[in-house]
DNA sequence: CGAAATTATTTTAGGCCTAAAATAATTTAG
DNA sequence: CTAAATTATTTTAGGCCTAAAATAATTTCG
């Protein structure tokens, strides 16, 4: 993609993003956006140990479960919070024995396990829902609408980029299909198209 | 923070990041920003397995000790990377088995704990930087220069939301000093100031 | 049909991570 | 000086998470 010519140095320090081996910038970038991420998480999650005496893998799951009328399967689930099967299973288990979620084999195909809230599980997502919401505004509260519309922009071409690098890196290598189809597993998002 | 008057939703509609209960915006920023993070750390985490057998906790770990020329004590390194004491410990027991890390008790200070890479730590985390910083460019390669300046100045801005947030919300609540204390001392970032 | 391949989930082994309790060393106050 | 408080780290108990192997059900195909 770069085209390194060593004698266009004078030119090329107008681009600063394709010095030949400096990708400061992309690092930097990285390091701020993981930051933040950290920092929301993290504070989301005390929040709901104080308030709500449950995790963040289960809210989200149960965030999942809560858009589907119908319910989901383990797969689905997994797909959606780009986690491991195994992990769902495992949060599942919890959620079993706190009777907020119920599990039962598909009638057509025994394998697959539909995954669903129930009456307790919904109500009591319900509330936690809404005060997520509210603490998302809250940390959020330091941008005004454009900035936040240029951000979720910007952050939309960054899922691209990154979709389609991660996608280049999985054909090239020369992957077997049987690693590629691991690999492209759990690429899905956790609550957005 | 915000007195809800329903009185004045006419008003309110004019700002549209503080109607009464609708914060979708920021739920959706959040959840796609989200996205982006987990993308880029479980692709790092798996080129990190493949090319080097090792961990995104060590790497970053050494990280940060790579930037010290004087060693980092564990809490030090704790505050740095965000996360617990405890797991500084754990991620160092590793590196020290496979001797890419040195840890010595301060000599003017026997409760403190000094890290450094060994010379082999060096020499391997060198080698992996570097690929890293390649890895990390080819991810956001989507993005042109304005652009990723553009993002990382907003994001320093969510940054700074957050911070204000989460500071706010120790105050508040009427936390004991201990209690404070605990709270406060994860708030570092990774890599940037 | 029935064996082989595929698909969905669970289990296993092991690393990461936290909060809280425990340990150990230093500093502070009386 | 010395007991109490503070500080730095480690340990403990338990949840999250993954990759890989195992299990179980379905589909494909000869």
């Amino acid at each position: 993609m770069e085209t390194t010519v060593p004698g266009l140095m004078l030119d090329r320090e107008t681009k600063a993003s394709e010095r030949p081996g400096d990708h400061k910038d992309e690092l930097r970038l990285w390091l701020r956006m993981l930051t933040c991420s950290t920092l929301i998480e993290t504070e989301i999650r005390n929040r709901l140990r104080e308030e709500f005496k449950t995790t963040l893998p289960r809210f989200d799951l149960m965030a999942q479960l809560d858009k589907s009328s119908t319910g989901m399967t383990v797969g689905e689930v997994s797909q959606r919070l780009m986690v491991s099967n195994g992990n769902v299973t495992a949060v599942v288990a919890g959620l079993l024995a706190d009777g907020l979620v119920d599990k039962r084999a598909a009638t057509q195909d025994r394998r697959v396990q539909v995954l669903t809230l129930t009456a307790q599980g919904r109500k009591a997502f319900k509330a936690m829902a809404e005060r997520h919401e509210g603490w998302i505004a809250e940390l959020f509260a330091g941008l005004d609408q454009p900035e936040i519309a240029q951000l979720f922009r910007l952050l939309g071409q960054t899922k691209t980029s990154l979709h389609r690098a991660i996608a280049a890196r999985a054909l090239e290598a020369g992957k077997s299909e049987a690693t590629r189809n691991e690999a492209g597993k759990n690429q899905a998002d956790k609550g957005e198209a």
